[in-house]
DNA sequence: TCCGTTGTTGCCGTTTCGGCAGCATAATGC
DNA sequence: GCATTATGCTGCCGAAACGGCAACAACGGA
């Protein structure tokens, strides 16, 4: 009967969990760890489609080389040594790795395919996800992205429903159903032409903004919420106002010289490079900020595609210089 | 030049880390392993002390059986692919595992030695723990172990100055720097030979007892902090007290059959089992129970033996009927 | 342009793996 | 009590795997 090589199956398709032991560990780890689940040589081999000689072989071989015997031999039945035990209870731990990898990596060849439903927030989503995503989706081809821009509120509905996966948004306070993963505190402030009255003062206040023309977000914007006992509790008279739902109108308000945006300079950061808009932090005290995070299901780990792109998100953002992050 | 087995080596020496590798893995992972953290196939073979040939072959092997590239090979230079990545990051935690067992198994063997320095509180010290530091010293010959009995409160103390490894011994609150492995709460009550008054009484309280002689453990004794609030609260007249350092004097005492003592039944089992002494808990609203714990340092962790120890000391009173526990 | 280094391939000898046959012994069933 | 079945182990042998040597093509640096 000859022997079969590691390679002789078709590579297709996934890997079993006998045929990946045997790609990655020694045949006398594995035949040991037989023995020991079923306390049998004869049994282990049946299991492992060897012969029984084998076995005992490569358990002959594996106490040799730790020169300790590894099963009490009671006449003719076997029981596990302090040494077994020891063994076996260490190389319990060595299935996890072996199999995320291969996992992972038929993820990455498409053999595997699984999908990832994502939500964000308007402001991260328009600036920083379809970075990560393109990134993302050139290395795994076959796992599908499901993406869905939202209000910070609503990604966080989404999450605790079961509806996505991931979230990327503000959320000061989650409720305790929800992981905030990895988090940036980011100032908020005051978006404007470069030639805004305001544009050249250094030290800008709600105050002064609120002597100008304001477009801010709607209640279900999460800076909103933020802002809105400064709103209230800076101003007697209230300046001419726009409200709107999208953080790309808030900048392109901003675009048009009239009106101050008040928001995160998250959304604008290109504008913002490039000069066509300045962005100046609040200065009042007790102006809090915005806290940006990447946010998960607690208690639950992740399935192994969400998993890997978090992995992927989390290392992205951790190494992204977040525009107005303290 | 011959294939070094296994096997060749002398095995009164501790396995190294990389020939505990080859017992257990597979050459085509060891020399992945090589090759992903020098991006050379000459500079891992070298480092592996073999043949070139032997690498390339090993790794283009793993290859085929996963399916996919595990390296760039960029003219000559070589540089990890997204899967070769994947499998390099989790095949790292295969090391700790396999260390760990070797580590152990030699400690089993003697070619490793060990100390373990171990303080009780007496009552579970003389009782219970002979049992486990014989069972463990059989298995163990190779190591030491450095016992010392005193009180509850210095058994703390030890251990924050890093004097002792672990402690067992009674202790309600513990400092920050101490972890409660492993709790149980022992009821508090009164310890008198058969034929005393107080005997016969079903629901026994400090009051009853205090129209007795009582023997009581001296402020170091852990008991005696717990109970002190009782005896002071329950009594205006003080009756005839004696107050000892030994929770063995207080199993004599009670055995003289003139005095109660006040303890928990840990350190006077046997005499209870046979008949010849009698306790009863106390049943006093608000009377306290006694913590006792398997005691270690807080926030780091244990050496080999140490930790090695640990474990059976927490199997052991896991399994174990503690006397009194609630 | 020359030299040193890289990764890879062909060929071969040695080592390892595992199957077959058989052994001694223990356990089970009649 | 005996026959049968099952166990773990050993001798022998063929196939597969490992790894060394030699050589190659190609790259990079001086």
């Amino acid at each position: 009967m000859e022997h079969r090589p590691a390679a002789d199956r078709p590579r297709e398709h996934a890997l079993s969990s006998s045929l990946l032991a045997r790609v990655f560990h020694q045949p006398s780890l594995l035949y040991f760890n037989a023995v020991a689940t079923h306390l049998s040589i004869r049994e282990a081999a049946r299991r492992l489609d060897v012969a029984s000689s084998a076995v005992t072989r490569q358990v002959a071989q594996l106490e040799d080389a730790l020169g300790i015997a590894l099963f009490l031999r009671e006449k003719r039945r076997l029981r596990l040594s302090p040494a077994g035990e020891i063994l076996f209870r260490h190389s319990r731990r060595l299935v996890a790795p072996m199999e995320a990898a291969v996992s992972e990596i038929e993820l990455l060849r498409g053999v595997r395919a699984g999908s990832v439903r994502i939500a964000a927030a308007e402001s991260v989503g328009l600036s920083f996800l379809p970075i990560l995503l393109t990134e993302f989706g050139k290395r795994y081809p076959r796992l599908t992205l499901d993406v869905a821009i939202i209000p910070s509120a609503e990604v966080v509905e989404r999450l605790v429903d079961e509806r996505i996966d991931i979230g990327f948004g503000f959320i000061a306070k989650p409720p305790r159903q929800v992981d905030v993963a990895f988090r940036r505190d980011v100032s908020i402030g005051a978006l404007m032409s470069p030639d805004h009255p305001l544009a050249t003062v250094q030290h800008l206040t709600m105050a002064q903004c609120l002597d100008h023309p304001l477009a801010v977000g709607k209640p279900e914007i999460s800076i909103r919420e933020v802002i809105e006992p400064f709103l209230k509790s800076s101003a007697n008279i209230t300046p001419p106002l726009v409200e709107v739902s999208s953080i790309r109108l808030l900048v392109e308000l901003a675009l048009g010289g009239h009106y101050v945006s008040i928001m995160t300079p998250i959304g604008a950061q290109n504008e913002i490079a490039s000069g066509r808009l300045v962005f100046r932090p609040l200065q009042d005290g007790g102006v809090p900020t915005n806290r940006f995070g990447i946010l998960v299901r607690a208690g639950s780990s992740l399935h192994l595609a969400p998993a890997i792109f978090y992995e992927h998100a989390k290392a992205y953002f951790e190494n992204l210089s977040l525009p107005g992050a303290v």
